[in-house]
DNA sequence: TGTACATCAGTGAACGCGCGTTCACTGATGTAC
DNA sequence: TGTACATCAGTGAACGCGCGTTCACTGATGTAC
């Protein structure tokens, strides 16, 4: 039988103070940062486990449970805030620009900056680990579809200014152009030895050629 | 206690017959396919376990390590088989054409097919489950770099004829065209609820704007 | 021609691990009377 | 003003599962003498 240790120098975590009433949404917070926490550490969000996210906050596994039904649940909630941030990035760095080709651009260089910024995040919206991400379809008002379609409207300002010729509809032109920028992305996150030339000038060339800009926009 | 039971009527498998002398490596082969049924059946490689795939193939968990040190040898065995087979069938399909423009379509097009044809071995190849896959760098002869450089090839002998203007280098035009082609395939997989426009049309798109095709090659 | 032995191909029990999920519980705080 | 009770927030033991890995083993076949 060991001696008895002051409790109050066990190393052994003491049980967590719970919130105050009403405040138990906290905890749901906590989870997701945790969660957050380790799909940046481990670049996806495969090695997330219950047990995991909730050791992560501090918490009893079986905590998670007050908040979400399974780790699915858990997993959509931050894939949600991923999108809704990704979006607002994209949103505020072509925000401040009026050209249209530039701010074409400008907004495919960021989308791809932001997914070797933040590798994990990109993979949890857009990779295979949040399996009901892959449910919706078309039509349904996904943050896909939205990024899909302020796409388009970039693309159409670029027609209507002369900018790019309107040889094909600029919602075809979207789908084309998102899914280069998405294998710009995953490929330079997934291989990352691979000697990729300068973002900047291959998001340039890739935009330039793809809808047929005009002319080169001023550097 | 129960009724003993005639032991070749249990339904229990016996022993399995060990192969004859010297033909050890027969296992080697159906322990590669029972893991590309697995892979077939499942979409990815990620369910794969050293159990589930001896036990698929009819054989103790301990047997695989008869012909594998670890579950990822196993694994980077089985990508070197599907890039085999899949830069076979890009070849196959690209090789009787003789008009350059039409020949690199194709070629374009067969990759992005095989992808939707093979899911689970196209992520195997360019996904994430074989690790050791990412570690190579640019200038090994690895089976992502003999692909790049075919494509390379196909879109200089473009540029050669005059069916593309000579207006990048076709290394850098590869490398783009690479990643589009990736976009289109990864996406089309991981989507599949997304009404993708055909197949063959956004190929042809593609590779027109982006290699400059001067005409679009006859249907 | 016979026999002991080495080798090959594969088995099966056991281990410790992390996992999701269940269940009854604890302890603080607010509320009704 | 006091007290019983409901509710909220969170705990911790226990379960059965599939996993990778270890270890000593089995049984057939070839080979040396």
């Amino acid at each position: 039988v060991s001696a008895s240790v002051d409790p109050a120098e066990q190393s052994a975590t003491p049980r967590r103070r719970a919130n105050q009433r009403g405040r138990g949404e906290r905890l749901r917070e906590e989870l997701l940062e945790a969660a957050g926490a380790l799909v940046a550490e481990q670049g996806d969000a495969r090695g997330l486990s219950l047990r995991a996210v909730a050791s992560a906050a501090g918490v009893a596994a079986t905590s998670v449970y007050l908040h979400f039904a399974d780790l699915e649940e858990l997993k959509v909630a931050l894939a949600q805030r991923y999108f809704a941030e990704f979006a607002a990035a994209r949103d505020a760095a072509a925000s401040s620009i009026t050209d249209p080709a530039e701010a074409l651009i400008v907004r495919c260089r960021v989308y791809v900056q932001y997914a070797l910024d933040h590798p994990g995040r990109y993979r949890v919206m857009f990779g295979r680990d949040v399996p009901p991400l892959h449910e919706a379809d078309d039509a349904a008002p996904t943050p896909s579809r939205s990024a899909l379609d302020t796409l388009a409207e970039s693309i159409a300002a670029c027609q209507r200014t002369g900018a790019a010729p309107a040889d094909a509809a600029p919602t075809g032109l979207a789908t084309l152009l998102f899914s280069c920028l998405h294998g710009q992305a995953i490929l330079r996150i997934d291989r990352p030895r691979f000697s990729w030339p300068p973002l900047d000038h291959a998001i340039k060339e890739l935009v330039t050629r793809l809808i047929g800009l005009r002319a080169p926009t001023r550097n």
